[in-house]
DNA sequence: AGATCAACCAAGCAAGCGCTAGTGTAAACC
DNA sequence: GGTTTACACTAGCGCTTGCTTGGTTGATCT
């Protein structure tokens, strides 16, 4: 009865969770479901979580840490400039939405059914990753790389980015470096790509 | 049992559903909390609509409807310059995702719970609406006010605009113009609004 | 005055739900 | 070698779910 997913075989067990979320919604998801996709019985369960609730808050905390580390990660590794550290973050972002998507799209869509207390604790890792980028668009804005509000500005580029697991195809051709780049290169003041054409797409 | 919400009864019914799936989510809303609601008995629901995902189907073509007719008509009264035109499509985005906003938040997070048929047929009415946008960023993109990918963008802006309903706060100080406009802002080759300052922020 | 009809109600069925209790067993530890 | 621990099982309790059934009411139409 762990609080983060310590055991491999549990950190499984929240993998397979968040497909079954993914593909049938939470609620609809019953402890008989996730036990059979695990491959043991629906009792059986309950030794490795407290409750069905323990189940989403896993999913999601465990999304929610990979794309915080990550986006730190690429932030450490990139260059200095405001140009680099946004592409870092864009790319990074959708990096992690696509690998990680089953998680992300639970946490965006199942959000509301966490208990009070899961809530709580999670929104505060989602709020320390969106710091990351209220900082990143604050040294955009700085730098004169963007124009508006800083509030507006990192809503508006977080809503088109997880807006993306509702349409992209991962075995489309575009891939999700060409999508951070088009996005940072729509918001930025342009003329910096020779117009009509912006290096791939 | 009709097809359409042309009782004003059943629109009332459909309108207070809404409501009450936005607060609960559509698979915790029991037919009893939904009867309760209209001040009904539970089986009394059923002579209104044949199921409960009927219900459903009513609340989301309720505001896809009127956000389609909204969109139309704010084309048909603005401008015919691009930036005028962007700008109608984004300020009728922003006042029907807030005037109907139930609807749209049930349309956004409940779309995976519709039944097959009525799926199919709702998608076709959205569809309709997406090519509005792609139609309006087509004719931003020839004008050269913005640039970019034509299908990126528009699902970018999209994004971005529906992101809006997870943090906009209609009793805050910024109104549904003003975030139309800042976004129009962020995305056009800029040096139009002098630096530090956009008409209104 | 009789017929029609939309709108509602009371009662309840069959199925499915999350979760618990109690037990078995093989590996790990002292 | 005995005890503990991790993991799984069977069985089922108590409750809620969407929906059905059969019947009542009051207004409207002919």
């Amino acid at each position: 009865m762990n609080v983060v997913n310590e055991s491999p075989r549990r950190k499984e067990l929240t993998r397979l969770a968040a497909q079954l979320f993914v593909q049938e919604g939470f609620d609809r998801t019953t402890v008989r479901m996730l036990a059979q996709e695990m491959g043991i019985k629906s009792g059986s369960l309950f030794h490795h979580f407290r409750d069905k609730q323990e189940i989403l808050a896993a999913v999601i905390e465990e999304g929610t840490q990979n794309a915080l580390a990550l986006a730190r990660q690429a932030l450490e590794e990139c260059g200095d400039s405001a140009d680099e550290r946004l592409h870092a973050m864009a790319r990074a972002h959708l990096q992690t939405l696509l690998t990680d998507r089953n998680a992300h799209v639970v946490a965006l869509y199942e959000w509301r059914r966490l208990d009070a207390a899961s809530r709580d604790h999670l929104s505060h890792l989602r709020d320390a990753y969106e710091e990351l980028w209220e900082q990143v668009i604050d040294e955009a804005l700085a730098a004169g790389l963007i124009h508006g509000d800083r509030f507006l500005v990192s809503r508006f580029v977080m809503g088109a980015l997880n807006w993306t697991v509702r349409w992209y195809d991962p075995e489309g051709a575009r891939k999700p470096e060409d999508l951070a780049h088009e996005l940072v290169a729509m918001i930025t003041t342009s003329a910096h790509t020779p117009p009509g054409q912006s290096t791939k797409v």
